[in-house]
DNA sequence: CTTGATCATGAAATTCATTTTCATGATAGC
DNA sequence: GCTATCATGAAAATGAATTTCATGATCAAG
């Protein structure tokens, strides 16, 4: 994990940039973290160990991150940018309509097809975006409990 | 065509509703022109025939659709929402990244995977979102072509 | 170690799509 | 025609994201 704040600091400098504290607070906080983080919920985990920073440097530093190439962004329809790490390999998401937890998935038929379809069109795929909207076991099954209310 | 403007006039009235110009001539336009219209171009288009009408109606005209079950919101990550009509069933969408063109299709077999995947993490999905980017034949044979500047 | 050029920072201002407010105009049903 | 109710457009407000700007931190050179 240091191992992995050292690469991408090197990667900043390499590129033009410069070390800095708030910066590195939030690289090591967002690898920290989980996955789907939105900035404001890590502005608010950056802020408990290091209060000064604030939501822009978030904003920047993930923007940073974007174009080195280590996180990718999340849209779930929700007026939010969300960011996850690139490190893990390609995948889909099944989003909770209820509580928003969100599952992540890979069927490799279903790239294939994907890839089949494009070509029927002559379109030469790059990538993609797969969300599945629904409700999740939990959220179900409290939605059919009948009337409980008043 | 008429036929489906007075349907959707009547269930505005029908759901405590009043018809007025405006709103018909937005409500009009929009079936008249393509698919994944933005409020800006519609509200363009709009005001060639009727000068007088705000985005402000276009922007309410849309929700009431989408209230009304006429269209769907989509989204290809250009920070405008773009709507389309309801009319047609299900499709999923191949987004040009240079030309900006919008090709639908629909795969049954990809359908049918996504029930699977969905149940086997004992999840009921409701509606999904299949967005394939990439270049469009035309676009792609020009990025083919090299260096032709200066 | 100092310097100086360059980069990074946070607060405030700005942008842009969308929504809300508000005073006024249009509509429907009596 | 009257009147309650809805719809309208302009202007203001919202909220996420970006830009501006004055100041502080960093780093390579000397
Ligand atoms: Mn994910
Ligand atoms: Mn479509
Ligand atoms: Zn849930
Ligand atoms: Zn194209």
């Amino acid at each position: 994990m240091q191992l992995l704040l050292e690469k991408v600091e090197s990667q900043i400098l390499a590129s033009g940039g410069k070390r800095s504290r708030s910066r590195s607070a939030v690289i090591a906080q967002f690898f920290r973290c989980g996955r789907h983080v939105s900035v404001e919920e890590l502005t608010r985990l950056v802020k408990k160990r290091s209060p000064a920073v604030g939501s822009v440097t978030v904003y920047r530093t993930m923007k940073l991150l974007l174009r080195l190439g280590y996180v990718n962004e999340v849209d779930f329809g929700e007026g939010v940018t969300r960011y996850e790490s690139n490190m893990s390999s390609h995948h889909d998401h099944l989003v909770c309509k209820s509580c928003g937890v969100v599952t992540e998935f890979i069927d490799s038929r279903i790239e294939e097809l994907q890839s089949e379809v494009a070509h029927k069109h002559e379109f030469r795929p790059l990538t993609h975006r797969l969300d599945i909207y629904g409700y999740c076991r939990k959220c179900d099954s409290e939605r059919d409990v009948p009337e409980m209310s008043v």
